[in-house]
DNA sequence: TCTCCTGTCGAAAGCGCTTTACATGTGTAA
DNA sequence: TTACACATGTAAAGCGCTTTCGACAGGAGA
């Protein structure tokens, strides 16, 4: 391995002279050309651990993963985050860490963050919040759909999105609304039901307690349960809200099964607008998800946790706007 | 920052014997006791910089991930490779680390791998050749879905799963088969478009050449514009061969554009088995890749190339079959 | 009793880099 | 000429850890 002592050999200058030319210090033009020279033909590649070391700044950060489908970086909804986090954190030279996860033990993944010493920390969880509390926390760390009220956070409008999505049925002629909601010890699962119940009291609509059903975590088997559920009802819906896409599509299948056409028996409205939204039949009308931006809101966030550390600033949270997109699983019943 | 000389002074011991108490090494269980007792007490962290820095050994390995779609870690794909390579190397402890692609410029990222002190890299690549060589790679060393004669290479059975798709059209009385290949530069395009080619000849069918048509870089685009060429044909096939889901996907679409019926008027049949194959109209008949397996695969080959640096055992590469399943979009002529 | 071996532990060097504090050389003003 | 400021370069310490090698104690064998 070729180091800064064999640089120093080789161009004439100290080690400490080749330390600041590779560094962009106050050297001399010519020491910094000769330098560069060396490093050039030596094939000088400096050593990050010792950079590390010296510096205590890795130029990492960690990236914890939290979801129970066991697809991990396959998740549709995370990866997009995340690649939008990491394309605003290339622009400033982070690598990603993906750390190995010590099962559920989020008090061992932390402390296997602090011994890799990154210099912040993404969490992006998609479940409960009692899974992963008393963690204190002396890293700069920012998270992606948790609660509102703590600092650091950047969520999606949920409550809007499910203002968007009644609206939208409302408009269509739609008062028998029911909504698939996702699992009530997840951030957002909670904020999208409760914004659907406030959407409802507003058009004076009233919220019958048997159109509430629990989706699970989002995904296709429990959007067809509560599907059946709905379908089971006496009095059925005639349009559905589901708090999550998978869900969503889950209840488009479980209505045909039943003989039923979407839109026309009844519409479904779903959220997140996964790429499969606009390939299923009928194409999903849906609360789009920014996701590019949450991750990229979430990368600005971090970073400026990170240069300002000493600052107790106290970090807000933030919040980025979702939008309806219209397609063909709404019916108007006008 | 708590530090291993913290644990000497309080637990009595000099910090070489904390170090090997730490490591495993020999110590009196007298010593351990005592050692760890400081550690809880402390919470100390061992730094992982420094270890490296004494060790040469990260226990990291680099993730190169080079897409031309723009969505990287959202690649439906790859995705499902990298997770699949994760899950088994969590098993070894190591970290993921995934650079920062220093647009287009491998040897770039190389030269960053290289300086981050990864113990392995591996690559996953879709496009071509000639974009990523004279990399002496000096590294231990995996690529996904590169050409078969690279040692260290893992990949799907390409030109059985060509034999497994014409066989099933074949079997279903097709003779007019087309086929949207991947962009030739790809390893994965060419060699399905081989495995079309001999799998038509061992029925005796001939290749027309207006019936291969490039579908580019496996988007749906790319499989649009093919799928169209196809369509303008005086004497259109009866089936087509798209060397990817995408493509066929969009294929489909086109054709019911064209007032064409699906599998009636043109079968179809893909290639990957991503998650959408199974949702549009109609569920689409391709040949399934194991992803899971690929990435773990690649893992198992690093690992062993890990291990044995020093022994220039030559690294085998290493096929994973693939499968087909049939699902309707493919019609029996008889 | 003395010697030798074994098991335990510690001193110190070294991994590759940054940074502080100081030395040297050059130019400018008095 | 002397004095001083400034620009440039260097020696050395230190970041937190591993590892070699030698010191030492205690027990076994003669």
């Amino acid at each position: 391995m070729v180091t800064i002592y064999d640089i120093a050999k080789d161009s004439g200058y100290s080690i400490a002279t080749v330390s600041k030319a590779l560094n962009n210090k106050s050297v001399s033009e010519k020491a910094r050309r000769a330098i560069l020279k060396s490093v050039e033909e030596l094939h000088y590649t400096p050593n990050s651990s010792a950079r590390t070391l010296a510096t205590n700044k890795s130029w990492m950060i960690g990236v914890v993963f939290g979801e129970n489908l066991g697809i991990g970086i396959a998740h549709p909804f995370f990866s997009q985050v995340i690649e939008g986090f990491k394309k605003h954190m290339e622009l400033y030279n982070y690598d990603l860490l993906f750390v190995s996860r010590h099962m559920g033990l989020q008090q061992e993944t932390y402390r296997h963050l602090q011994h890799r010493g990154v210099d912040g920390i993404v969490i992006i969880q998609s479940f409960g919040e009692d899974e992963m509390q008393n963690i204190e926390m002396s890293m700069p760390t920012v998270y992606i759909d948790r609660p509102s009220d703590e600092p650091g956070t950047v969520y999606s409008d949920n409550r809007s999105g499910s203002r968007l999505a009644v609206n939208h049925l409302v408009e269509n002629g739609h008062k028998k609304i029911a909504h698939i909601m996702g699992n009530q010890t997840t951030y957002a699962g909670i904020e999208r039901a409760k914004g659907f119940r406030q959407a409802m009291r507003d058009h004076g609509l009233d919220v019958r307690e048997d159109y509430l059903v629990d989706g699970g975590y989002y995904s296709q088997a429990g959007g067809r349960e509560a599907m059946i559920r709905l379908l089971s009802l006496e009095d059925k819906p005639t349009a559905v809200y589901a708090a999550g896409d998978e869900m969503a599509i889950a209840a488009i299948k479980v209505i045909k099964e039943w003989g039923l056409r979407v839109p026309e028996d009844i519409s479904v409205v779903g959220f997140d607008d996964i790429q499969l939204a606009q390939h299923i039949d009928p194409p999903l009308t849906t609360i789009r998800q920014d996701k590019e931006l949450i991750g990229q809101q979430a990368a600005i966030m971090l970073l400026d946790k990170i240069a300002n550390q000493d600052t107790k600033h106290v970090n807000k949270t933030k919040m980025v706007p979702v939008s309806i997109v219209k397609r063909q699983s709404v019916h108007n019943l006008a």
